[in-house]
RNA sequence: GGCCCGGUCGCCUAGUGGACUAGGGCGUCUCCCUUUCAAGGAGAAGGUCACGGGUUCGAAUCCCGUCCGGGCUACCA
């Protein structure tokens, strides 16, 4: 643990968007990093493109955060000691520290158009070179550069050096080093006076006393840009660490079209909670351990980033679900009785459904699949095909006759139980010599083949509706 | 193309020079338990540790090269 310093870290979401499962991950390790080491996590919203804004993204990282049970110290609707914690609301910041640059020298007025830049790419793409800013403007005298910036349009480019390297010890990829020489004059200030993400990054993880950034390693390769405004500054740059990609099946980065991404995609599909944390906590991180079973507390206790993953880990769906039913088991009746309730019609008798709890918490793995499970219960509609009440290789007349015994065995058993139904059945069974009878009766009395136990299914549904379906499905097959 | 990061069973991974005949989990298959389905238990199949060279008595582990994959390469983040 860091016991010196007081442990800031955060998450910096662009509104693009509704929450992505892969972002999920990276603001799961901040969080376990904040907590584990007793300090602040840090929501931010850098919203600095404004063509990509996109209304719902706030409300789905609280819903879907919260949902998770990931909390934060400071953020938009939290506030804290450095509000606002929205970028766009930060504006001047930037432009005072863009400026400043300009000043010292490490950045200049840029006046080429879109127009311009885009031929130039062209051009150079043409010609099979790298597309990268012909530095045109770098050359353009400060002083007149600066009282052309009073009334042009333009935008503040860094002034990369042209010779020497920066480098970083990166919390998971050890040492990184970039030759200057190959670094593009990165726009820092947008002409519409946004700051463009490597400005605005930089600057608030400073100005808001980040002290550790993990993040994905999409954003490695622009390290160095970031590492020369920090120099340019005189500020510490934090330790980092680029924490491995999620990934489809394809090995891209996990996308819209690898199935669901959006959290709200795995709350709708009834994934618990606790599963989709352990797992995800799984993705390019490991233990060190064969234990692989972690709720948020033992994960905040034993997550360490020097044993996260170099490589990226592919999205494995399977697990995820198997995951989720390890959960489901673990949860209390009456727990799990809350988590399915929004998943089935509300006007199933709730005392009903609390007592098949304990019968399904063993055969499901996401709360969508206890309807189909206990639906029996609730309905009078069965299937009407003769054919569906038949045990394989059974026939219709040995069926019927066998549902009939059934009928006359629990018409007035006492009491009506489980373990009653089981041994009456069993004695039936016997002497009928019929092995098939608790298929029979299962379709008879629930109109599906898989279910919970059939003397349970009996006992739950009741003497009546169980002798009046025995009668409907003998007469379906007489 | 350039820069950067990666590469152990289908997937997540253990492993940091000898205990590795490469271990665990998911998935698949078989069996047991259940007169259903699961859960649980027991097994099986599945890896020339990307490839090629070194170094070493000994390499998945160290070095070099190659190949493959990915990320980035915008006045997107």
């Amino acid at each position: 643990m860091l016991a010196a310093m007081t442990v800031r870290a955060r998450f910096a979401p662009s509104p693009t968007g509704e929450l992505h499962i892969g972002s999920v991950r990276t603001t799961l390790y901040n969080y376990l990093f904040a907590k584990q080491n007793g300090g602040a996590l840090v929501l931010r919203i850098e919203d600095t493109d404004q063509a990509r804004f996109d209304a719902r993204a706030l409300p789905s990282i609280y819903d879907g955060l919260h949902w998770l049970g990931i909390g934060w110290d400071e953020g938009p609707r939290e506030g804290g000691p450095h509000a606002p914690y929205v970028q766009s609301e930060r504006l001047a910041l930037y432009q005072r520290h863009a400026n400043e640059m300009v000043a010292m020298g490490a950045a200049y007025h840029c006046f080429c158009s879109s127009e311009r830049l885009a031929q130039m790419r062209a051009a150079q793409a043409a010609r099979k070179e790298i597309t990268k800013y012909d530095r045109l403007c770098r050359r353009i005298d400060p002083a007149q550069a600066a009282d052309r910036a009073s009334r042009e349009p333009h935008t503040v480019r860094l002034k990369v050096p042209e010779e020497g390297s920066v480098s970083i010890d990166d919390l998971v990829h050890g040492h990184v080093e970039w030759p200057l020489a190959t670094l593009d004059d990165q726009v820092l200030l947008k002409s519409d006076g946004f700051p463009t993400y490597h400005l605005a990054v930089v600057v608030d993880d400073h100005v808001m006393g980040i002290t550790h950034i993990l993040r994905g390693e999409e954003w490695l390769p622009s390290v160095p840009k970031h590492l020369l405004i920090f120099r340019a500054f005189g500020w510490a740059a934090p330790p980092m660490g680029h924490v491995p990609l999620v990934l489809g099946q394809d090995s891209k980065k996990l996308s819209k079209r690898h199935g669901a991404t959006r959290v709200t995609e795995f709350r709708e599909q009834g994934v618990l909670p606790e599963g989709l944390v352990n797992y995800l906590a799984l993705v390019g991180w490991q233990p060190g351990t064969e234990e692989e079973i972690f709720s948020m507390d033992e994960l905040i206790a034993r997550w360490r980033v020097e044993q996260v993953q170099k490589a990226g880990g592919k999205w494995d769906y399977a697990r995820l679900r198997w995951f989720s039913g390890v959960w489901v088991r673990r949860l209390s009746d009456d727990e799990l009785l809350e988590r399915v309730a929004p998943f089935i019609p509300a006007e199933w008798d709730r005392r009903v459904v609390r007592q098949t709890i304990p019968h399904i918490k063993e055969r499901m793995e996401t709360l969508t699949q206890a309807k189909d499970l206990i639906a029996f219960l609730f309905t009078d509609e069965l299937p009407t095909d003769p054919a569906r009440y038949l045990p394989k290789k059974r026939a219709a007349a040995e069926t019927r006759d066998v549902l009939m015994r059934v009928r006359s065995g629990i018409a007035d058993l006492q009491p009506f139980t489980a373990p009653a139904i089981e041994a009456e059945m069993k004695r039936i069974a016997t002497e009928a010599g019929w092995k098939d009878l608790n298929m029979a009766t299962r379709l008879a009395v629930t109109g599906t083949s898989v279910g919970f136990g059939v003397y349970e299914s009996v006992a739950l549904l009741g003497r009546d509706r169980a002798v009046a379906r025995l009668d409907r499905a003998s007469a379906l097959l007489g």
